[in-house]
DNA sequence: ATAATATTTGAATACGAATTCATAATTATA
DNA sequence: TATAATTATGAATTCGTATTCAAATATTAT
């Protein structure tokens, strides 16, 4: 393989020391106009790029930040990572992608972030949250949840106000005059879940609405799919559910026509996240835009910010959202 | 922050020299039993963990990987890049992520992959491909274009067999009795379209038809949508339509519905890739099935297997892939 | 038991950039 | 103009691991 030039050749190329091509390239002390330019000149000739395994040792830090994404088949998580690269990579940040399905990887991938020093890791899984956080904290390395939070532990999280949003909508389906309310959720240890089936519940028993099923599942259109079809044999009175997401609407969406019933005529759909396929004319989905680009642009403020993990403390932003209204839920008035 | 500890440390606390620590992890020459348990019990207690970048520094090679793709939106991509990151990750790789929308920033960023002495690169951007992989490559490092190739150079690529497919897809809907053909391309300066309109017009004219429009626009439902729009406006007779991927399909069909024809008794709609969601009721689109998983697995194969750039020649590899028959298409007999 | 061979081990060095510290060159001040 | 105060520069060292080379130890053959 073609050698790769180092400090060393573009300094003797350009007739100065190592010390000195260096600082032109970290930027940290001033150097000479005539000599800056005749380094740049011999770097640009030799084609010198800093080997960023030299300088992250030196300096003890990398560029580099972990996502952790709990399933990137999941739409409203690929949009996260496009918007988080955009955001990252204008910063000179690199972003290390890890998708999270199965606890064991998780685990060993967690313990290779920390062999590469990097930055930060932004974690968007619940079920690794806590435990990952922890490890990572210990090494020194800033911790960002991402539309999840932990209740005991101090860790930086970014998150939709979850509880007030389930509020909204359930209040939304009971002006419209909805009588038999069912919750298709994802897993119910995650404090999403947990939010939004609490503010939901909450709004039903002020309006002392007995008629409430709850059905968890997963974060997937399967997941949906199938615990639809299962409520809607069981219970033929249902006209509106709540899904713990939209991707989970969908497949509830799918699986209720494909039984022969009318969105919204006879159901209405709620989703959560707002995702692009929500707006597609097929489903038309009324659902909970979570306030993505702030949530994001605040991590990536905090991350370019405050570098270092001393700043890292524990701080909870939660942000509103709001319901964008479709046609999958009809008045039954 | 506290300090990581290093190999250094490890020896001490293990009464051995920092090279008999150096070679337990590294793995590369034998260690007494006797010795190596006495290590890695000190290693966890130090809670040691190699740094990633010393040691890239000295062998001249990272773990990491870096991945382009085109757009993450795309589901098709999605699912590739959670394969990729399932198999390598497995091998011990690290996923460097780029979504490539710009190609301002690519062009900066290729060059930030150089900087960590990454392993090799795959390459999903048809317009990104050229002149990425050449300067790439100038460094010594490995790439891998993933669904498409170039013809000039000795790039290694492994691709569907789209000219094929497409041939295939054409003769399919002629037997089936269409008459009027519609193409809704991606750009027209990519492989894969242009493999995809040769296969499909060839056929046609094989078969003297001579009613064919072509639209060009973006691998994007947004374009599929409106170019569909557009489409049936002028031509009202279109009874069939072959789309140049999924995401342009499932926009088509709901442009097309939306107008108020019938898909697939007014109009027949073909997709490409076959994605989650082509399987979906609201949908059921018929579609060439891509063989994504072996696609991956070549990859990966030469990835791990061949690690240096040496044995990267250039081979071109193509798969055939299967037309996966739903319900979007009907026959006009 | 001894010689010959194979296996482990440690000391020293390399990897490539950043940084400290001391010196040289420049600029500002009197 | 001489001196003080800045600023720019280079030599040497550091970061943490891998690796070479030579010495030490263990193993096998005789």
């Amino acid at each position: 393989m073609k050698r790769n030039y180092t400090s060393e050749d573009v300094a003797k190329l350009a007739g100065v020391s190592q010390s000195t091509v260096s600082r032109v390239f970290a930027g940290t002390t001033q150097v000479s106009e005539k000599k800056k330019k005749k380094i740049l000149e011999a770097a640009t000739k030799l084609q010198y790029r800093p080997n960023a395994h030299a300088r992250s040792l030196t300096t003890r830090k990398s560029s580099m930040i972990g996502i952790i994404v709990r399933n990137i088949r999941n739409p409203f998580y690929s949009a996260v990572l496009e918007i988080f690269h955009r955001r990252l990579s204008a910063l000179g940040y690199h972003l290390i992608f890890i998708n999270s399905e199965n606890e064991k990887i998780q685990d060993k991938e967690i313990g290779q972030l920390l062999d590469y020093r990097i930055q930060a890791v932004i974690i968007t899984d619940a079920l690794i949250a806590s435990a990952a956080a922890e490890k990572l904290k210990q090494h020194g390395i800033a911790v960002f949840l991402f539309n999840r939070y932990t209740k005991h532990s101090n860790n930086t999280a970014v998150y939709c106000d979850n509880y007030l949003a389930a509020r909204q909508i359930a209040t939304y389906l009971i002006e419209l005059g909805h009588k038999s309310f069912a919750f298709i959720s994802g897993p119910h240890d995650t404090s999403t879940t947990v939010d939004r089936l609490k503010g939901f519940r909450e709004v039903l028993e002020k309006n002392k609405i007995k008629d409430f099923i709850v059905e968890a599942g997963h974060y997937t259109y399967e997941s949906g799919y199938k615990l639809a079809q299962e409520l809607m044999l069981r219970c033929k009175d249902i006209d509106c559910i709540f899904c713990g997401n939209d991707i989970i609407a969908l497949g509830a969406m799918d699986a209720i026509r494909v039984m022969g019933f009318k969105i919204p005529e006879q159901v209405s759909v709620v989703g959560f996240d707002n995702i692009d396929m929500s707006d597609w004319p097929a489903y038309s989905l009324t659902t909970w835009e979570q306030p993505v680009e702030e949530m994001i642009e605040w991590v990536v403020r905090k991350i370019s910010g405050h570098p270092d993990e001393k700043n890292n403390k524990g701080e909870t932003i939660m942000m509103k959202g709001h319901l964008v209204i479709r046609n999958s839920v009809k008045s039954r008035k």
